[in-house]
DNA sequence: AAGGCGGGGAC
DNA sequence: GTCCCAGCCTT
């Protein structure tokens, strides 16, 4: 053990555990990797970012794999269809991501040449690039010292130096604190260790201060507040809402779906027309079915959660037998519908009407 | 400054 | 059930 632990020891502390216990991941150039001249791709670090938006690295993995293998370049996914992302996209959530990943990256090719600028200030006037996403790709793509500060440093800092102040309000003192940490080498490196402890040995239930690096400068630790750390200022109860969803299929099997508006809730993904969701409280509105059918209401409701209300969706199916144009929407080809292809809420209607 | 915006895994 | 997650954008 270190006698007399400075402050100033406490990046180097953590950039070697980081050199033997960095996790792999797809988007990754390692620390032995990189001490091998191995540089990574910004393209790659953008896209897994984006990804990682308040997502788990679990889930990122495979769409991170499936997305570079599509769209190997930012040029290919540029010049990509609209509808081709947002479908490929679906089941990750938060939508917006998905456009502006197509906006980032029709910029990047039409006013950066296809090359990611290496520089903070201009990578977070790129939509969907914001303070923690910017200080990310210019540290981690281009070894440039900027301070990340996610929902882990987040948690690590508040327990290293035992900050009580709750969430969000203590953001500003928990920056000043992390960019004192951050080290003028590899801050690419010292970046993703810091996440990397707060995802593994800094948890949010149960810390693993007992293996932790940083276990002996760590002031929550020796106060034994760890585990309570970082405060966070209460969450509003969600409310319940409930709405209508007519599901209809052709004879020659086709269904009928709708693109749903960009601005709003599951914007620019594929859906089922139906009524609006409004709060339980209130009766459900009046919604014309959106073509004529044997319209029957199924047994059981599909219940979803989003971020901020609980939704309770009541689910018609129908069979169109005659050749009518429908109010809303357009039939989708049973060779064209990829069930993957809609959010997870619609796909629950789905597979309650079919299965 | 506050609220909208998904989904899944851990507990 | 609740909480959390490599946050951003709009108002």
């Amino acid at each position: 053990m270190r006698e007399n632990l400075s402050q100033d020891d406490l990046p180097q502390i953590l950039l070697e555990w980081y050199d033997v216990h960095a996790r792999e991941m797809p988007w990754r150039v390692g620390p032995a990797a990189r001490k091998a001249g191995q540089r990574s791709d910004p393209y790659a670090v953008w896209m897994s970012e984006i990804m990682l938006q308040q997502t788990t690295v679990a889930t990122v993995r495979d769409y991170f794999t499936r997305f570079m293998a599509r769209w190997p370049r930012v040029q290919d996914l540029a010049a990509a269809e609209d509808a081709d992302v947002m479908g490929e996209w679906a089941g990750l959530g938060y939508y917006a991501r998905a456009r502006n990943l197509l906006k980032c990256a029709r910029t990047v090719v039409d006013e950066h040449g296809g090359s990611f600028p290496a520089d903070y200030d201009a990578l977070i006037k790129l939509p969907g690039i914001g303070p923690y996403t910017a200080a990310a790709v210019a540290s981690i793509a281009f070894d440039l010292r900027h301070t990340v500060l996610d929902g882990n440093v987040e948690r690590v800092i508040a327990r290293l130096y035992n900050i009580h102040t709750p969430l969000p309000a203590a953001k500003p003192e928990l920056m000043a604190r992390a960019d004192a940490l951050t080290p003028d080498l590899r801050p690419g490196d010292y970046a993703q260790a810091v996440m990397d402890l707060g995802a593994t040995i800094c948890s949010p239930r149960s810390p693993a201060c007992g293996i932790c690096p940083w276990r002996d400068p760590c002031a929550a630790r020796a106060a034994g507040t760890a585990p309570d750390l970082p405060k966070k200022t209460p969450k509003k109860a969600k409310p319940v809402r409930h709405g209508v969803v007519y599901l209809a299929q052709r004879a020659d099997g086709a269904w009928l779906l709708e693109t749903r508006p960009d601005k709003g809730l599951l914007g620019g993904m594929l859906g089922w027309p139906g009524s609006e969701w409004v709060d339980s409280a209130h009766p459900l509105p009046q919604t014309a079915p959106p073509i004529g059918a044997d319209w029957q209401v199924l047994a059981g409701d599909v219940r979803h959660t989003f971020t901020h209300f609980h939704l309770l969706l009541t689910i018609h199916v129908g069979r169109v037998d005659h050749e009518e144009d429908p109010l809303r929407g357009a039939f989708v080809p049973r060779g064209q519908f990829r069930p993957s292809d809609l959010p997870t809420v619609m796909r629950k209607a789905f597979d309650l009407a079919t299965k």
